[in-house]
DNA sequence: TTTTAGCACTTGAAGCGTTTGAGTGCTAAC
DNA sequence: GTTAGCACTCAAACGCTTCAAGTGCTAAAA
C-alpha cells in the first residue's frame, strides 16, 4: 500500500509463488517457498511478505487456510518484470527450423500450418490470424479461354500475390470478346480498390463492350469477390484439445463458452483486434480480464505479429492464466522469426517457390 | 433368447424406452413407461417385458436399482427398425433451402459450409469430408507470362475444376520459352494420373526444351503438386462446443480422447474410411463400438454421401450414442439432398458459377 | 396362461457430523 | 527485523444414515 515499489526479497516471493503455481496448479504455501534457496527466510517471515504482497493486490487467497494464488496484477508484474528468459534446448530449436524451411504459398495453408506449430511447441491451443486492410488493388489482368461459356480471370494483385477465378457465363463469348474485356480491364480496373470498382466505371466498361456488354458485370463481380477475399480477416485455431489437460478447464460450462469463442471465427477476430493496440517487444500478452470477452476471463492470450508482403500475420496461443510465460513467450518469439525469414529472405532456399 | 423376434409389445416398449432416453438422457423405469398410453399395462408387466428384453441384450440396467437404458443393440435396432420419420417443419426446411442456394466453388469452402450447416440444423458436431481416389487428371493445359522469372500454369482438369499455379523461376524464362513448354505439356503430360508423370516422360521434355530444359522440372513438380491437392482427402469439423451441452461429455479425459481423435484429421479419416463399407438406404449409421476408434466408443458417426463431379462427398454429425436419430437421419438426408441438387442441377440458378 | 397388486430388497445419491491436515495470523522472544 | 510457537480456520475426506427410485418375486386375479 505504501511503497510502490516492491522490495527485492518481495519480487523473489512473487515470482516463486508464480514459478510454482504455473507448475504444479496449486496454492503455495509459506513453507514449500522456505524450501526455496533463494529466498533465505523462515516460514513465518515468507507469511509476513505474503500478506503485504497481498494487500498490495498481487496475491489472493483461494480461502483462508489454504495458500496464495497470483492474482492477475501478480502474474502482470511477473509478465513485466519478473519473468526469466526461456533457453530453448537444442532440438526445440532444430524441428522448428525443420517445420520453417518449406515456404506456403496460399495464406490459408500458411495460417494453419502456423497455428499447428504454435499449438504443437507450447502445449496450448495454438492460432494464427491476418487481419483485413481493404488495401488490396489488381495491378494487371490477363485471362485465359477456357471454352465458349468459360474463361479464367487473371488479376497480379498488389500484394505481389497472384489469383485466379473461372467465370462461367450463360451466353457464349469469342475469343476476341474476351480479348478487349482483358485490355478493358487493364485500362479502366487497374489500381483501384474495391470501393473504386464503382456504378460509374461499370457503365463505361458496358457501353465500350457494346453488345458483349453482359460480360461485364460476371467479371467485376469476379474482380470484387477475389479482392474481399484476400482482404478479409482470417483466424485458424488449431489444438484445442490441449486445454483438456489443465484442471482449469475441468469446469464444462466454462470450458464450452470458450470454445464457442474459439469456434465463431467472426467473433474471436473481434474479440483479438479491439484489443490489439498496444505492444511491448512487440508480443502482446493479455490476461485473464484483460480480454475483451467474457468468456476468456480464465485465460491468458499471447501473439506476436509478422510482416509480410505488407500484410500482417499473427501467431501465438491460447491457454490458462497460469501458462508456462517464459517458455511461450520464447517459443512465439523463435516461431515469429521463422515466418518472417521464411517470407522476406531473399530465395536460395532448398525451395525457393512462390512469394507470397 | 428362445424367440429372436420381439413381439409387437416389446417393440413398443424398447422404442418407448429410447426415446424416452433420448430425451432426458437418463435410465428409464417401469412406471414412468406405464404412462404411455401406445403401451397399455402395468409396470409389473412391462418389468417383466424389461427383464425379457435385458435377457435378450437390447438393454442394460447400470445398478441393480436403476431403471433400463438400451445398449448398443438395442439402439442398432431401434435405427434399423423403430425409428419414426421425422417430419421437419416449414421453417427448417425453408433455412435448408436459404442456406444451399448459393453455389460454392471451392471444394475446401464446400466442406466448411457443409459441416457447419450439419451442425447448426442438429445441435450435434457436424462433419464434411471427401475422400481421394487418385485418379484426376489433366485435359488441357494454358499459361500466363507474368514476368521474367514467374509464369501461371493453368490446367484444366478431369473432374471439370480449373486449377492454377504460380511457378516461380531463379532464371530467367522467355515468352516463347513459355509457349513451348506449355505446347509440350498439352502433348506429352495430358491425361495422365500423377503415376504417369515418370522419369522417362520428364527426361524427353527436357531434351525436347534444349537450352531451357530447367524449366521443366518445376512445371512437372507444379503439376504433381496440383494433383494431389485435388486428390487427397480431407475432412472439416465444426462445432465441437456443441458436445459438451451433452452429460455423456462431462467425463474430460473422454472428451479430450474424442476431441483429440476429431483434431487429427488424418486419424479421423482413417476411422471413417476404414468402416465406410456397407450402407443401407444411402445413409451410415455407426453406434459406439461400431465405430473403429476407441475413442468413439461412446459417441455415434451417422453420415452420408452425396456424389458431385464424380466426386464423394459426404455430411454428417457426431453426437452421443442417445443421439436423436429421428432428426438427424432427416436433416442429413435433406442437406445431402440439398448438397446434390446444387451441384448436380442445370444453371438457371440465381448465382450460375463455377462449377466443381 | 397372462396380468397385476403388493412387498421385500438393493443401491446410488444426498445429507450430515467428524476428523484431518495444510496453512494462516498473531504474539512474544531472539 | 526475524523467527519459533501456537491457536485458529476451513476445505477435503471419511463414515454414517436416510431417502427414493426402481427392481424381482410371489401370489392372487383375470
Amino acid at each position: 500500500m505504501e511503497d510502490k515499489r516492491l522490495t527485492p526479497r518481495k519480487q523473489k516471493i512473487l515470482r516463486a509463488i508464480v514459478d510454482a503455481h504455473i507448475h504444479h496448479g496449486e496454492p503455495v504455501g509459506s513453507k514449500y517457498l522456505a524450501t526455496d534457496v533463494q529466498i533465505s527466510a523462515s516460514p513465518a517471515t515468507i507469511r509476513n511478505e505474503m500478506a503485504d504482497l497481498e494487500a498490495m493486490g498481487y496475491l489472493v487467497q483461494p480461502h483462508t487456510s489454504a495458500g496464495r494464488v497470483p492474482s492477475e496484477l501478480g502474474y502482470r508484474f511477473y509478465v513485466d518484470s519478473l519473468v526469466r528468459q526461456y533457453t530453448a534446448t537444442r532440438s526445440e530449436i532444430d524441428e522448428i527450423n525443420e517445420r520453417l524451411r518449406y515456404k506456403l504459398t496460399e495464406m490459408d495453408e500458411i495460417l494453419s500450418e502456423v497455428s499447428r506449430l504454435a499449438a504443437s511447441f507450447t502445449d496450448y491451443t495454438g492460432i494464427a490470424f491476418k487481419s483485413g486492410v481493404g488495401q488490396v488493388r489488381v495491378n494487371k489482368y490477363d485471362s485465359v479461354y477456357l471454352s465458349a461459356k468459360e474463361f479464367l480471370l487473371v488479376m497480379m494483385l498488389s500484394t505481389g500475390t497472384v489469383k485466379t477465378k473461372t467465370i462461367r457465363l450463360s451466353f457464349p463469348l469469342s475469343q476476341e470478346d474476351l480479348r478487349r474485356i482483358t485490355e478493358a480491364a487493364n485500362i479502366y480496373l487497374t489500381n483501384l480498390t474495391s470501393d473504386g470498382l464503382s456504378m460509374p466505371v461499370i457503365m463505361k466498361l458496358e457501353a465500350l463492350m457494346g453488345a458483349s456488354g453482359a460480360i461485364v458485370h460476371p467479371t467485376v463481380k469476379a474482380i470484387c469477390e477475389t479482392m474481399s477475399e484476400v482482404d478479409t480477416a482470417d483466424i485458424k485455431v488449431e489444438g484445442v484439445n490441449k486445454l483438456l489437460k489443465y484442471p482449469e478447464y475441468s469446469d464444462v460450462g466454462e470450458l464450452r463458452d470458450l470454445l464457442g469463442v474459439l469456434e465463431e471465427k467472426d467473433r474471436l477476430m473481434d474479440v483479438i483486434s479491439t484489443q490489439a493496440t498496444e505492444e511491448s517487444d512487440g508480443i502482446h500478452v493479455y490476461i485473464g480480464a484483460e480480454n475483451a470477452s467474457d468468456a476468456m476471463k480464465n485465460t491468458t492470450l499471447i501473439f506476436k505479429d509478422v510482416y509480410i508482403g505488407g500484410k500482417k500475420l499473427s501467431v501465438g496461443v491460447i491457454g490458462p492464466k497460469r501458462m508456462n510465460y517464459s517458455k511461450v513467450i520464447d517459443m512465439i518469439n523463435r516461431l515469429a522469426f521463422g515466418i518472417d525469414r521464411m517470407f522476406n529472405e531473399e530465395p536460395g532456399l532448398p525451395e525457393p517457390k512462390d512469394k507470397y
